[in-house]
DNA sequence: ATACGACTTAAACCTTGGTTTAAGTCAAGC
DNA sequence: GCTTGACTTAAACCAAGGTTTAAGTCGTAT
C-alpha cells in the first residue's frame, strides 16, 4: 500500500504541514502510522478520511465536533447511526447557516442597488 | 427624534450591549451620541447602520474591513463609489464562500448516503 | 436620603484555530 | 564521513472577536 509523507500529504490536501499535526495534536489523525524513524505515514484511506475532515471544517464544524465523528469512525460500525444522526443534524445547521447568509446578501444587494442608484443621480 | 439606550439597542439587535461596545470601540459607531450623563443614545439611523453591520458580519466580512465601510459613510458622499466598489466585492466573495460550502455539503450528503445504504445492508 | 437598576470605563480574560520557533534526529547523495 | 533537506517535538506565540470583571456614576421610585 502507498503512503504519504507529511510533506506528500500536505500538498495534496494543500494545508500546511503544520496544520496536519495540529489536528493529530487535536485527536482528528487517530490512526496515523509511523516509519522507523518516527515519520508519520499517510495512507490513501488517511487522506480521504481527511478531505471529509476538511468537508466538515469549510462547512464550519469545530474540531472538537469534528473528533467526536473521527473517534465514532475509529470505534467501528456500531458507531454508523450516531455518525448518521451527526451528519444529518450538521446538514441541517449548514443549510441554516447558508439561508442566513444568503439572507444577509440580500441586505446588502439592497445597498449596492441603492448606490447605484446613487450614482446615477449624481450624473443627471 | 426617538433615540434608544444601549440595553434598549442591543435588545433590538439582539445582540449583548457588551458587543455593542466592543464594536464602538473598534470604530464601527463612530457618530454615536451621548446623554448629559454619558450614557449612549443611539438613533434610528444608528440602528439601521448596525443592521447593515449586522448583515455584513455574518457573511463574515472582517470587523476591520467593516470599519473601513463605516469610515467611508461617515465621510460622505464622496465615497459612494468606494462603498460600491468594496460591496460589490464582498458580494462576489460571499457568493464563493456559499458556493464553497454547498459543494462541502454534497461531500457530507455523499457520506450520509454511505451510511444509510450501511445501515439498510445492516438489516437484511 | 437611600437603594436599585441601568449605565459607564479600562483592563483582564477567554476560546478557537492555528503558526512559528528552537532544538534535535535521520536518510540519502556527494 | 559530512552536508542537506525533510522530518520530529514541545512550547511559545498570534489574531480575531468578543466577554467578564471591578469599580464607579447616575436617575428614579420608595
Amino acid at each position: 500500500m502507498k503512503y504519504y509523507s507529511i510533506g506528500e500529504a500536505a500538498a495534496r490536501l494543500k494545508i500546511p504541514e503544520s496544520t496536519l499535526r495540529f489536528y493529530e495534536k487535536k485527536g482528528l489523525l487517530p490512526l496515523i502510522e509511523r516509519d522507523s524513524a518516527g515519520r508519520r505515514l499517510f495512507s490513501e484511506d488517511q487522506i480521504s478520511l481527511l478531505v471529509t475532515v476538511g468537508c466538515l471544517k469549510n462547512t464550519n464544524m469545530s474540531i472538537s465536533d469534528i473528533k467526536q465523528y473521527i473517534d465514532w469512525v475509529v470505534a467501528g460500525d456500531s458507531t454508523i447511526e450516531q455518525r448518521l444522526d451527526m451528519l444529518n443534524n450538521h446538514k441541517q445547521v449548514v443549510l441554516a447557516e447558508i439561508s442566513s447568509m444568503t439572507e444577509s446578501l440580500e441586505g446588502i444587494q439592497e445597498k449596492i442597488t441603492r448606490y447605484i442608484k446613487r450614482t446615477q443621480e449624481a450624473l443627471r
